[in-house]
RNA sequence: GCCGGGGUGGGGUAGUGGGCAUCCUUGGGGACUGUGGAUCCCCGGACCCGGGUUCAAUUCCCGGUCCCGGCCCCA
């Protein structure tokens, strides 16, 4: 009998779920300052809702079977195709429609640094509006919920446009822009010859492989966009509004000041549905994958339903989000820092009693003594616990209707008034 | 699906072709009855699984599995 944990799949203890209950609770809290509602849908779907716009290649990586009704399901693998399917489910709903969701995502791939079989992603979506400010405005979304952990200074976004991306491939006159598309995306992973060869061997010419390299090579300052593809977009000017989109969308982005944006034609997002512009957010040490990433897909719900909505939106891991908080050291469970350990001693129970229904009524998370042990025990366990606070609770504190508090980080130690205790400790909502 | 590196108690480790295995830590219990968050005592707990070689495998070989990392892919 197998009853170990499935490979690739998590445990997650309260040490774990402390900060992850955080970082999600910050993510929410930040979508709802958005005006962002909140979403849900099965974890079950139809395999076919993947078909419309997937090939053969994701329908292999996904936990699917067929049901004791014979129906071919999946475990959700990514959340974008059900929150459109809710959209166009209902045509009443005023637009823009500002959605975020939550859901538990699967995939059936080898787990390693970054990606697992199971993982949480969250989603946030515009719908029903075409332009930069929408874009920006969910750029700024991300960048909020990432600054709001603690992570400001630790990451950077990395925008580009399909659009202008066809343009540049269409005046280079390459024709096999799907597989170029591929050859760009990886070009992190390819060294610089590399590069050339494989976009010589699929029909780019020697001087069109220069220009790409050239401006694939790093990412860049907005501003500089123009005089980057001037040599391409030339005297024509065929891409001047693609170039001032893009430019709108990130100068909103710098104003709003969330996020530090650059400029990067490297950042393709794969053969997938985008229609403008896309993104990824990286940490600024380059040291993980994508934190994050999203882009507009206008056509998605006319391919599901025939209904013209565009869309804007990204989907964000909380897998490789936990490496970097965890490097950026934000990773952490305060919780015990700012909540009590109850001592009790003699024959004081009732009294004790009363002081934690008291703290609770605060919101102040304490825990009572379960057991009869001598002090030092108590101590001792409430330390090992991670506590920080102990009251210490006898006959003489019983008396005085008082409680004894010990700093056990501190080691010092007052005794205290109970409604003085209750006015200067952190409620539950503040950790 | 493919490639590389690993696998000794919950965590970290020592060690060996031959007495069912070292130490630390953690966990449980006790002494201890208002500060011992100490100290002391006791206890529990491991060689990933299967096959092979061998008189004998935790140790050597093969396969699997899981973990770590990489590729493919990234919806």
């Amino acid at each position: 009998m197998k009853v170990d944990r499935i490979k690739g799949f998590r445990d997650q203890y309260p040490e774990d779920m402390e900060p992850r209950k955080k970082m999600f609770s910050k993510a929410e809290t930040t979508a709802e300052l958005f005006g962002f509602g909140k979403i849900d849908y099965p974890s079950l779907e139809y395999l076919d809702l993947y078909r419309i716009k997937s090939g053969d290649e994701l329908l292999s990586q996904t936990f699917s079977f067929t049901d004791r009704g014979g129906r071919e399901v999946t475990m959700l693998p990514e959340a974008t195709p059900s929150t459109v399917r809710l959209l166009t489910a209902r045509k009443d709903i005023p637009r823009p429609v500002r959605w975020y969701s939550l859901p538990k995502i699967w995939r059936y791939e080898e787990p390693q640094s970054g990606r697992l079989r199971e993982h949480f992603q969250f989603n946030a979506d515009i719908f029903g509006v075409d332009t930069p400010e929408a874009d920006a405005e969910i750029i700024n979304l991300a960048g909020s919920i990432l600054s709001n952990l603690g992570l400001k200074s630790a990451f950077e976004i990395h925008i580009n446009d399909r659009v202008m991306m066809d343009g540049i491939l269409k005046i280079l006159e390459i024709e096999n822009t799907e597989r170029v598309f591929t050859i760009i995306d990886r070009f992190r992973k390819t060294s610089r010859e590399e590069f050339l060869t494989l976009l010589k061997e699929n029909g780019v010419s020697g001087k069109g492989a220069d220009i790409l390299l050239k401006i694939v090579d790093s990412p860049f300052e907005i501003q500089d966009l123009k005089s980057k593809i001037s040599e391409i977009n030339g005297k024509s000017g065929v891409l001047n509004d693609r170039i001032e989109r893009l430019s709108k969308t990130c100068e909103i982005v710098r104003s709003y000041g969330s996020a530090r944006i650059v400029v990067d034609f490297s950042v393709i997002r794969g053969i997938s549905y985008y229609t403008g512009i896309v993104f990824e957010a990286f940490d600024s040490m380059g040291q993980f994958r994508s934190i994050l990433g999203g882009g507009r897909y206008d056509n998605l719900a006319r391919l599901m339903s025939n209904q013209d909505i565009p869309a804007v939106g990204f989907g964000m891991g909380d897998v490789v989000l936990e490496l970097l908080m965890k490097r950026e050291q934000v990773w952490a469970d305060n919780r015990k820092e700012s909540s009590y350990a109850i001592c009790s001693m003699g024959n004081t129970g009732k009294y004790s009693t009363e002081v934690a229904r008291k703290l609770r009524e605060n919101g102040i998370v304490c825990i009572d003594e379960l057991s009869s042990r001598g002090l030092s025990q108590q101590i001792r366990s409430a330390e090992s616990q991670g506590y920080r606070y102990v009251l210490i609770i006898g006959e003489r504190e019983k008396e005085r209707g008082t409680v004894t508090l010990r700093d056990l980080q501190e080691s010092s130690q007052s005794e205290k008034d109970l409604d003085d205790l209750i006015r200067n400790a952190k409620k539950y909502q503040e950790f």
